[in-house]
DNA sequence: CCCGTAGCCTAACGAGCGTTAGTTAGGCAG
DNA sequence: CTGCCTAACTAACGCTCGTTAGGCTACGGG
């Protein structure tokens, strides 16, 4: 991962320093030495610590979103109207944004409580809408049949919940390369709402 | 929720902010401020900040445990060698655990990395043998072909994630009482590893 | 050669941290 | 009344926190 900018290599630490010991549990001065440099030099190209905390938080959101729309579009132009192929895309590419940055994806499932108030608020709202992008197609496939009667909103949030699991134990050198767990979740997720 | 001991009392008004604002977020006088006294006289009651993690950690880990055991039991007592019905017990225990005490499984679930070396080390290997219920369960039943055949590693890893997401939102005062709760979780792991 | 800029430095600020020490007030048992 | 127990207090310790201010060095382009 070659640094374009210092920002964004303050950033990258960061996700890695807060995914471990949290944002609370980081200091400045953590950062800071990670990178070989001095507390204060930070200040240079980064307002404060929240700051850096929302950088990643936004653009790991941003990227969550971006793969969603892309997916569910691509889903409507292969299968239209199939919620299983809907959600086989929607899954897979959650998973694939989780798997290439481990660290920005695990801050932002798990740090967001320790964003300022507006910014706290804000991803809340994102979360909201991506959530319900997953829920609208649970509550089609059970309408026409295709997915077992459930209550949509607690099937939503235990999909969510196990796919972001991943970001517990997700491993780049591990046994399974990114794609074999993509494909995991897929067939675990579609199964845990099929009528079959 | 009338407290038996002083020091109950503290580590339940902890166990309350921790799963709020994290270990590393709260304050000892945060905690003490919540029971409306100064911070050093937590100290008379206590020996550590990480004492208090410690001892919700450990008390909630016990409580998983024992209700694991209890559960197991009583399914091989019902129906020796179903898997299903094994892993029904399990899943049910654990939710029922859960919303018995959400505050303290929140912390048993986020906050064990902030534990000392020692802790740390004792709780994951716990955790480690717990998961290993589930996972045997598992594998029997695939083995049996009772479920799907699948990695059973990320099948147990991604169950475990979609029970324990029930800590984040569960609402004692919410639109459904524990015990649908556990229903429905129920009816989605099993049918997450079926192989109908 | 000079200037702008990128990057880092040291020093310090006020606030808050976890924790220790010593003391005080009230209640209950002998 | 005495003596202990529980529970709280105030004061302070050394340290770390996030952040600001001001100055130094290296370098590439006009």
């Amino acid at each position: 991962m070659v640094e374009v900018s210092r920002r964004r290599a303050i950033e990258d630490v960061a996700s890695d320093l807060f995914r471990e010991h949290g944002y609370a549990g980081t200091s400045i001065r953590d950062i800071a030495r990670a990178l070989s440099v001095q507390g204060a030099s930070l200040y240079a190209h980064v307002t404060s610590k929240e700051d850096v905390l929302w950088a990643i938080v936004d653009r790991a959101a941003t990227r969550f979103e971006l793969a969603a729309v892309e997916a569910e579009a691509a889903a409507d132009a292969r299968r239209p109207g199939d919620p299983a192929e809907a959600l086989a895309a929607l899954v897979r590419a959650h998973v694939d944004v989780l798997t290439s940055d481990v660290d920005a994806a695990g801050v932002f499932v798990h740090e967001w409580r320790a964003l300022a108030p507006e910014h706290r608020q804000a991803i809340l709202d994102r979360r909201d809408a991506y959530q319900g992008r997953y829920r609208r197609r649970i509550e089609n496939g059970i309408a026409v049949g295709a997915f077992a009667m459930t209550d949509p909103g607690i099937a939503t949030s235990t999909l969510l919940s196990a796919v972001n699991g991943v970001a517990g134990w997700y491993d780049p050198n591990g046994r399974l390369p990114a794609a074999r767990i993509a494909d995991h979740l897929v067939e675990l997720s579609l199964r845990m709402i099929s009528n079959a």
